[in-house]
Formats: structure tokens, sequence, C-alpha cells
DNA sequence: CTTATATAGATGCAGCTGCATTTACACGAG
DNA sequence: CTCGTGTAAATGCAGCTGCATCTATATAAG
């Protein structure tokens, strides 16, 4: 049986990346919106609704490095995307909600990134093809078969 | 037929992606080695020989902008790892020359970054799985079939 | 030749990222 | 209570990126 290179999955899986963030990244900044990190974090905190987040959370949610995650929620708060509360509980933390105006950009985002995402990757595929290959992209997101514990 | 979501492959794709290049270039800065956009451009020089590569060449193979290239020459041109030489012909431009310490310092490169790609792909799947997925992915390459000129 | 326009490449500046460190609080051991 | 260790989050610094602009040469028009 011959080993597959996983080069032919790397290099066009990346080139396709780099494409779609291209073309999402571009209609968002054309429609005068913030970028994608900023999305993804007002998602997450749109999820949580009232509860709000730690940073913490986001950290894993978002798979940034804490710095990232503190800084990024610096330019929300700065932007008044966000307001960060104080944590009953844990003096060392706090709890990240999003405001009105957060929830009301990642609306309007919304509908640039998802027609923007349905541009960048339907036409590349018919609907059979579009599904197995979620499919396949979806294996890598549990622990390979080989992650024994 | 229902349309397919292309956030079904655009999320596992993107985490794909973060993944591989997570421990790729964790395995590189390991040996203490230079990270993939160094790779990318010295594995260019190195595929071009002694012609070497104009700036917008590599520009175009690499999907850098203009200055990104500029800057990134600068750094392997500090490294010694190419060199800038004048271009006969045309008087505003120059040609990029791997040196040897480049070629050395790639192949050293090679070695670790093929070992962490197999790494990081391969224990996800099957040969055919493998395949197929390298298959689909390579769609993304040719223009979609909606491009008509 | 002269001038206008286009192309190759560099660069100043502002913002972002990674790394290491720091500050502040939490928590268990003595 | 006090001390040592661990965890939450911020930050100074250096390096990188995007954007706009700039310089220098090429090329086409008159």
């Amino acid at each position: 049986m011959e080993t597959p290179d996983p080069f032919d999955i790397w290099l066009p899986l990346a080139r396709a990346h780099k494409s779609i963030l291209a073309t999402v990244e571009a209609a968002l900044k054309q429609a005068g919106l913030p970028g994608l990190d900023w999305y993804d974090m007002l998602w997450e905190l749109e999820r949580a609704g009232n509860e709000g987040l730690r940073p913490y959370e986001l950290q894993q949610k978002l798979l940034l490095p804490q710095y990232g995650v503190s800084r990024l929620a610096d330019r929300l708060a700065k932007a008044g995307y966000l307001i960060r509360q104080e944590c009953s509980g844990d003096g060392r933390g706090q709890i990240l909600l999003l405001t009105a105006a957060g929830a009301e950009t990642r609306a309007q985002m919304w509908t640039v990134y998802s027609e923007a995402m349905q541009q960048a990757v339907t036409p590349h595929f018919s609907p059979g093809e579009a599904r197995r290959l979620a499919e396949l992209l979806a294996k890598f997101l549990r622990p390979s078969p080989a992650d024994k514990i």
C-alpha cells in the first residue's frame, strides 16, 4: 500500500485557506467592517449571552494565545463592542460582555461574511463533493486514532 | 437538492490549517530553524537555480504582496541566504539568487518540515481518505466553473 | 529629445504578534 | 497568619504586516 504524501493535502489546503481568507477579509474591509478575528470574539460573546465569558475561556474557544485575547479584548472594548466586568468570586479575573453595539456590528458582519464565504467556496464543488469534503475535514477535529492516552 | 453550507467546509478547514501550521512551526522553532515563509522563498529560489528569480516572480509564486517579498528578501539577505544581483536589461529590477548557506538551511528545514507534516496530517486519515481529500482540495486550485472568461 | 504613464522595488508609519516578564490574586501547607 | 506555588490577565520590547507613498527606471506618444 502506497503511503500518501501529506503535502498532497497540505499544499492545496494552505492555498485554499489563503484564498478564502483573502476573499472574505477583502469583502469585510470593502464594507468598512472589522476583520474575522473581531468577528470570532464577538460571536463567542454573543453565544455566551448574559453570562459573558472569561478571557481564558475565549482563549480555548478561539485558539488564541493569552496575550492575543487580552489585546483583542482591548481593541473591542475601545471600539465599544464589549465591556469588562469585575468577576465576583475571582479577584484576578474579569467577565467580558457583549454590548448592543457589538451585537449590531456582528450582525452586519455576518451578512457580508456569509455571502463572501458562499462565493468563495460553493462554486468549486458539487453538493456531493462539498458534503464529502466537509466530512473528511471534520476528521481533523477529533484527536487522531494514534493519540491514545 | 439541499444547498451545502460553505461553513461546513470553512470551519474545519480553518481549524485544520491552524493546527497543522502550529505543529510544523513549532517543530521548526524547536530545531532552531526559520519559519515556513523563509522556507517557501528558499525553495522557489532553489528551484530557479542559477537563473535566480525576480522579486515580482516570487510575488506571484508565493502569493505575497510586493512589500512582503521585498522585506522577506531583506531578511534572507541579511541572514546570508540569498544575494541580490543587478538585473542586466532592466535597471529597476534585480535578480535574487540562493547562496550555498541558503540551500543548506533549506535542506535542514526540509527534514524537520516533512517529518512534522507527516505527523500532523497522516494519523487522521486512511490512505484512501487522504487521496480523496487531496483530490477534493485540488479543486480549489483551478478557477471555479463559474469563472468563465 | 521631451513628456506622460506604467512598472520594479523600497520605505515611513501605524498597528499587530510573539516572547518574556510582571502584577495581582488564589490556594494549600505549615 | 505567612509563605510558596499556581493561575488570570496585562505589558514592554522587538520584529512583522498593511497601507500609502516614494524613487528609479522603462516605455510609449508626440
